[in-house]
DNA sequence: CGCGCGCTTTGCAACGTTGCAACACTCTGC
DNA sequence: GCAGAGTGTTGCAACGTTGCAAAGCGCGCG
């Protein structure tokens, strides 16, 4: 059924449905004997807790939100397989959604029904800024993934991604590469990423004396495979083509490296190819991809703390900002091609 | 704040507290300044509805859950995507859990707290048996994803592996292939997914009079791109290795086309290879890989209607038994090699 | 003019659980 | 033998919402 109550499994072990719910919540107090008849009954009935109920009487779902653009980018799904993970540790269940990094379909997740169900978020924005986010903030314990300037309005977790794209753009320049574009530019959302890992790779640049090159710059309307060959395709139709690219994340940087594949380059001898985010499928590529490796594990578990910490203790804390590591992994795509 | 109760919307518009709920719930009968009132009292405190009450009311709640062996593998990840958006249509939310496939973990799911939360599952087995899973499906609508025989104890969505299988084998066969291979068999698991794929490889096999061969049959340990590395590995080192090779899903072909190509080989002229599921790492990796396409969408469509019924109508329908579409996806992998 | 019907609003109870506080009982120490 | 501490068990109330049924209201029709 699922329709047992503590009212029947109290009947059937002769004790009052208090004692049941002592038991049920491992309550020290109660004497083995009565323990063991009520735990009887809790086995032959199939006793399991109404949690609407629980809920409601403890004010606590053991619920938290997972809010991200699109589950089925590797990226976000192996971070949700992380925080899956980490959340069990604390007994704590995943509900997931995706907004497609729609402004209104994240706002109407922060401010909708299903907010109030969770006792936490943990929420990876693209479209939203920080003033429609600080409303919500003050509901509910949030944490914020990604790369936004906080502005103190929740918690915050990320890596540094300006030091990252310098590091990954300097390994280019290191190789010897003269002529380095970036793919992944996103102008026209909130979202800082894309700017802040611009930025780290435009001050390398600067720093080693390359000129800057407005058309190596290029812009992409999403993150996927697709959007990446298509920037790719750009760029070698340009009468000097580059001789490496720095990629804002890894899928890009495939579909970047598959579009140059068909053009008839060899990667990485003509065309260094250097992603972001350490995806999977980047291990196993061919040729495998040079890439920034966040620490994907810290993200989901420091995550978890910020949240845990909010629901014990006061809110009133001031909004933290961590940094988790990241490490540039150098793999086939960078290196010295198979062939040379 | 988040504690605002349909008794202090009530107090600020003035009215009882049936009625605010009367406004919230979309009640036709409610007068026209009434609704006004309400609302804007609504609007002001910000009220939003305590789901937990309101599921201890009602007896729904809304959600439903997704259980997986792993939400980062490409297959379940874009399964999770469409099932999130098309609960969407129904204002369902969709809570994830990961059991890794083992036994003791998706019964603990199933049976366990979170269960008794959710309306319906949406269940993919690895581990567990019929027998297992007919307790549970008595307690909540279950739908079965993969390939199991059902034995009706609860609805069942797959795709017709046999035939798909037959399908991949006869398409190598058709290329002239004869030397052909399998990776991915998994008899240690209950799951009956890798003994249908290695049913309908080996009918083919007997149906166009090539030779069964043992060594051809590769175990994995998992079904990750490193298993699939490995197991070509092991073909590649036999007297005489095979000229194609049926993965029993993209991962491991993926792995396997990395391996081959470590080894020297070229892909498809050496050795061609076919995977399963169509996961978006194939349509971009080089090469391509050629695959069997499930219809993702129409299973996760599916699922959602089995169990909209069981949760409207009866539940002592007998299980249902749905198959939904794939297709073979030829590209580079098994197709003419690029340099040939 | 009065009756009845339909629209609008309401109070009460209940969903299943747990916090609180009190109770009954046993045991220890004087 | 009795106060006091501790152990084991209990009843009551409340969490915030909605189903039910009934009450209040105004209107049209006979």
């Amino acid at each position: 059924m699922g329709g047992v109550r503590l009212k029947d499994v109290a009947a059937v072990a002769g004790v009052s449905v208090r004692t049941v719910s002592n038991v049920v919540n491992r309550f020290p107090h109660v004497a083995p004997d009565t323990r063991a008849r009520v735990e009887k009954a809790l086995e032959e009935l199939n006793y399991r807790p109404n949690l609407a109920a629980r809920n409601l009487r403890r004010g606590r779902s053991g619920l938290i939100g997972l809010v991200v653009p699109e589950i089925d980018s590797p990226y976000f799904s192996e971070l949700a397989a992380h925080l899956v993970l980490a959340a069990e540790e604390r007994s704590w269940t995943v509900l997931v959604d995706q907004t497609g990094g729609e402004p209104a379909r994240e706002r109407a997740f922060l401010e909708g029904a299903a907010a109030a169900f969770v006792d936490g978020l943990v929420f990876s924005p693209w479209g939203l800024g920080a003033a429609d986010l600080s409303r919500s903030a003050e509901d509910i314990p949030l944490v914020l993934l990604g790369e936004r300037t906080g502005e103190g309005v929740a918690d915050h977790i990320a890596i540094d991604n300006v030091a990252a794209a310098v590091q990954a753009t300097e390994h280019l320049i290191a190789l010897g590469r003269r002529r380095i574009a970036a793919i992944g530019v996103q102008s026209h959302l909130t979202n800082e990423t894309a700017r802040l890992r611009l930025d780290g790779y435009r001050a390398s640049l600067r720093a080693a004396g390359h000129p800057r090159r407005e058309p190596f710059e290029v812009e992409v309307a999403a993150l996927h495979r697709g959007d990446g060959a298509a920037a790719m395709r750009t760029l070698l139709a340009l009468p000097e083509p580059p001789d490496a690219v720095f990629c804002f994340n890894d899928q890009l940087a495939l579909g970047a490296i598959r579009a140059a594949r068909d053009a008839g380059l060899d990667v990485p001898r003509d065309l260094a190819v250097v992603g972001f985010d350490d995806i999977e499928d980047g291990r196993y590529s061919c040729p495998s991809l040079t890439t920034i490796s966040p620490d994907k594990w810290a993200i989901a578990v420091r995550a978890l703390e910020c949240l845990a910490e909010r629901l014990d203790g006061d809110r009133s804390n001031s909004a933290r900002d961590i940094l988790v590591p990241h490490r540039l992994v150098v793999r086939e795509s960078s290196g010295h091609p198979s062939g040379t």
